[in-house]
DNA sequence: TTGTAAGCGTTATCAC
DNA sequence: GTGATAACGCTTACAA
């Protein structure tokens, strides 16, 4: 506090903090003091006041990948939710490395930001336990762990792949292949249930090289879809399990030359901006990007704000199909 | 320092932050101190080390849109090299907005950052040179002002303009049209430039009402590319300055049925991941992303770590002409 | 209505 | 080899 100009330190403090009432400073003294903060291009320093308090008005975020759209959506809406707030955002990207995502977990406590925001990578979660039931605020987004008692919002990926199957099915397909991502992975996991059971619904038999894949990235779409229509029985429709392995089969069927809807009907999980403007309009399983990040920002608040002992929040969204022109009726 | 167990306190921390050898501290003790660490779970306080150390290791980034693939890239690179150098980032999302751009400047500064990376929004800079010249290390991306001393990291978006007109006129376009963002920035003006440069070389006259637009938003392409088809003469070809941009003239020209590049070609700045697989394969203007990252941290930690006192660091980065399908050959 | 002083968790300086 | 102690800038009892 660099006033000890005319008067003198806790005052200032007081005034700066909008304790004035409270004290009831005179007005003068006031003035004197806010005008002096002018002048003198005064910024509290943060660090003293978190270290006093406790708290440094920032959460961590931790996602696997920034570049990717989806994660980037989510990323924009917390950050502006979270200042809006008050708080800010300490990104970090863990690279979908999930060593990576438990250095950060550390260095973050240690930052003793306020709680913590992540979509976590691979299928171990003890690290989340240990932490959450240390008392330290996490919310855990788009991935969930179930069995585990961890406060998370995700979207109902069960659904999703459900009504992805079940509109490939209605329009006549049999052979679906299924180009999934990390296998593992609950959200890999609950779309292929969904997927499953449209089927088994609909007495299709299951095919099991026809669920293919082992990564959310392009290059997994890509070389899966070379290797699907190498297969003696070629599938009449693809549902990719993300947006970046639909973008690595339209890669593959444009090298193939097969054309879509025309050689084979394509659904994806993840909306965005480009879907509808793609060769061929894509249908597409979208999350509620927005609303998850909205959420995920009030639900980690209110452990931070305390309170919050029972249960774990949880909150499942809705997934929303958007019809285009990648699926053909067949038969 | 929760380990006034057996032996005490600044010892504790010589081990801790590898002074051990130089203070010549026991084997003994050091095992003693480390493993009591581990037991307790300990994790440094780093407000406190701030506070006293008078840095945090942290920078902060403000961007003007996270879910702009472009930013997100950039800032991808952004956040894997600051770690990589122990540094963390807080991300903030200027919302295209100048006024919020200033207020987060402040912030960062009370929050003691280290230093900052910003592209910055609007005309005004004011903000930024004061910031530079009290001595606060900021680095400029994207954006650059012209004289003005400010140290950046950029695209050279003259020679990108220069680049996407010349490809147009040397298949044969005359009537090129130019969806620009916001008219006074400094990438939009280059670019706009550039552009007026290669029909000057070409001889080819200017015609005002073929540069149009006010953002670098999907909905001004849309917008825009409508009005340019109710013309009484239409353009051959459109360059669309950025690529949210060019995803709007697409919305536009299935709307109107138009094809491309049958009825207009297209160049659009910008790479993305989904370029190459729309509807006709775009022909992109790509900027050095990663390197615009890479760069941009490094520079800024040349200022963080002091030194820099002459002229500031400005990096200008060649584009390049991705050549795909929308611009076709025409007379 | 205002001032004094303790303390948040570190590191640095100096002493033993 | 190790231990006190001051200081970083702030908030907050407690005094005055």
């Amino acid at each position: 506090l660099a006033e000890s100009l005319k008067l003198s330190i806790s005052t200032v403090s007081r005034v700066l903090n909008g304790k004035a009432e409270e004290f009831r400073i005179s007005e003068d003294t006031q003035k004197r003091v806010l005008k002096a903060a002018q002048d003198y291009r005064y910024t509290p320093n943060s660090l003293a006041r978190g270290l006093k308090l406790d708290k440094t008005d920032t959460i961590g975020l931790i996602i696997p990948d920034i570049a990717n759209p989806f994660f980037a959506d989510i990323a924009k809406r917390i950050e502006q939710e979270a200042r809006s707030k008050g708080y800010f955002i300490i990104l970090c990207d863990s690279g979908e490395n999930q060593e990576e995502e438990v250095k950060l977990l550390h260095l973050l406590e240690s930052r003793k930001v306020d709680g913590i925001l992540i979509a976590p990578v691979g299928l171990r979660f003890d690290h989340l336990v240990e932490l959450y039931e240390s008392g330290y605020p996490v919310v855990i987004i788009d991935r969930y762990f179930p069995a585990v008692r961890l406060p998370y919002i995700t979207t109902d990926n069960f659904q999703g792949g459900f009504d992805a199957a079940r509109h490939l099915i209605s329009n006549g397909h049999k052979r679906i292949a299924c180009i999934q991502g990390i296998p593992g992975s609950q959200p890999n996991r609950d779309r292929i249930n969904g997927y499953l059971e449209a089927l088994k619904k609909n007495r299709i038999p299951v095919e099991e090289d026809l669920i293919v894949g082992d990564s959310f990235s392009e290059e997994n779409g890509y070389v899966q879809t070379r290797l699907l229509f190498s297969l003696k029985k070629t599938p009449t429709a693809i549902f990719a399990l993300s947006n970046l392995i639909s973008l690595g089969i339209i890669k593959a069927a444009m090298e193939m030359e097969l054309k879509i809807p025309e050689d084979f009907s394509l659904v994806s999980f993840d909306e965005q901006p480009y879907s509808a403007y793609l060769g061929t309009p894509m249908t597409t399983i979208e999350q509620q990007k927005s609303e998850i990040g909205r959420l995920a920002v009030n639900v980690l608040l209110r452990y931070i704000q305390g309170g919050e002992n029972g249960n774990p929040i949880s909150i499942m969204l809705k997934s929303i199909l958007n019809e285009r022109k990648s699926v053909k009726k067949i038969l």
